[in-house]
Parts: C-alpha cells; structure tokens; sequence
DNA sequence: TTGCGTGCAAAGGTTTTGCATGGCA
DNA sequence: TGCCATGCAAAACCTTTGCACGCAA
C-alpha cells in the first residue's frame, strides 16, 4: 500500500539525525545530502506526521516546523512540552505533577488530551534573565 | 499617539459581540456591518492582539483565529483552554489542579507560563462518545 | 496642520495541486 | 504490469507591504 522510496527514507534519516530540534522544510530542503522536490518533502512529512514518527507545529509566523518523534508512544507521547516564545527553545517535561493534572483533566472534564500536539507557550528561565537584566 | 477610527471601533465592537468564539479574518470580513479593507482588519488586530484585548490562535490548516479575551487579565488570562481537534470547540477551564501546575512549572522549573497563549489539544468529551460509539 | 489610519493593489512566502514521468512491488 | 511516488511548474492561500488619500487630534 506505500511504497519505499530512496527519498521517504533519506527524509526519516535525516528527521532522525536532528533529534529532537525543530525543522522547517526549508531546512529540510537544505539539510538533505541529495536534492528533493518541495511537493515530496511535504507529501513525505504528511505520511510521517499521520503515522505518529513525525511531529507538526504550526508558528505564528513563519513556516511550520517538523520534529522526530520516534516509534508511536516511545517518547514524546509520555510527557510535555514547553516552548518558549522568545528563544524558540523546546523543553521537554516529564514531572509527576503533569501526569497527575492530565488524569484529573481526563477524568473530571472529561477532555482526553493528546500530549504530541499540546505545548505551554511562555518564556524560559534563560530569557526570563535576560529580560530581568534590562 | 493612536488615533481612534471607525473603522477600529466597529472592529471591536463585532469581536466583543461574538463572545468567546474563534473567528477568522474572512469571518470578520464578512461579518461587519461595514465593508473594511483586509488589511486594515489584520493591521487593527495586530494592535488589539499587543493591547491584550484579542487573542490570536494559529491553525494547522487555514487561517488564524481571534478571539475577544476583554480588558487585560479580565479573564483568560486566569485559565487555561482545551481545543477539541476533531470539533473544533473551544473548553474554559479554570480549576485549582491547573493553577497549581502553573504555579509547580514556575517555581521549579523557572518557566513562566503565558495562559492565554497555551492551550491542550484533544478530544473532548462529546466527541468521545461518538467515536466510542462507532 | 500633522501624521496615523485606510484601501487598493501588488508582492511575499508557504503550502497544495495537476500532470507527465519514473520507480517499487 | 499496475500503481504509487516524484518533480516541475502553476495555482491557491493567507498575510504583509507600498503608496496615495482621508480623517482624527
């Protein structure tokens, strides 16, 4: 039903190389050892995001941005994220709080989160100094 | 230094008459009593986005959506919101779980949380049902 | 009168789509 | 051989920008 091509598997590698940073596809585009079409990047990373591998975000300006997630469940699917605004650094949180809040949000409202696509938007301890030092 | 037109006060007028709901510019567009330039609908949100009034949510697909938040810190800025991917709905949620994970993410983490940015992408409760029930 | 706001049209950038061709199974 | 994947170019889309004119202060 899907076929494997020398391009869908030079993208996986490449995505996986960059760990857990956040990509464009222009980046992509840039990045990857042979040339590939943008139409196929996009189709690619479409297939990768649907199969759980690949994460999408979406920015308030500027082009979205794509990370390498793992196998379905193995890693970013179990604790949160926290992106600060101003730097653009991605933190990944794994703390017992969280997991308790999410239990309380599925069970009392009702509302089953799904910890890929969410993120707490704010600024990072980093930038937080350096504002404070202004 | 800004001045007031018409134009901006027709603007916030509609945005405060949809309550709570997401809207689009086309929406807005489309929705105003008066014709309004698009431009000018994106220059004015951009001004009622920094003066805190309206809050802009980007989507994966499609256009951005505004919403009236009201006068700064008034209200979503004291809770937290759960979008539901598959319909869409828009869930205000204040609980005392949540504020003491904001709190939790503050202090120790040293990361400061901007709530009317944030948001937790799920499936909400309705939605739940009916695909339980398939 | 000053200069910000508006409207139109054009530009800009990202993403999608159509179609002929190429390559996997 | 049958069909999905690719690549190119064009289209579609949303958003921003340039510029002349209008209007608030």
């Amino acid at each position: 039903m899907a076929y494997q091509t020398k391009q869908g598997q030079a993208l996986l590698d490449y995505l996986r190389d960059q760990g857990s940073k956040h990509v464009s596809v222009q980046e992509i585009a840039h990045g990857l050892p042979e040339p590939m079409g943008t139409a196929t990047i996009y189709r690619q990373l479409e297939k990768l995001v649907a199969r759980g591998l690949v994460q999408k975000y979406v920015n308030d300006r500027g082009p979205a941005c794509f990370q390498y997630v793992g196998e379905k469940g193995e890693n970013c699917a179990t604790h949160f994220h926290l992106k600060c605004a101003r730097c653009g650094a991605l933190i990944h949180l794994e703390c017992e709080e969280m997991t308790r809040l999410i239990e309380h949000i599925t069970k009392e409202h009702g509302f089953r989160t799904d910890l890929t696509r969410s993120a707490f938007y704010g600024t990072c301890a980093e930038c937080r100094k350096k504002e404070e030092a202004k």
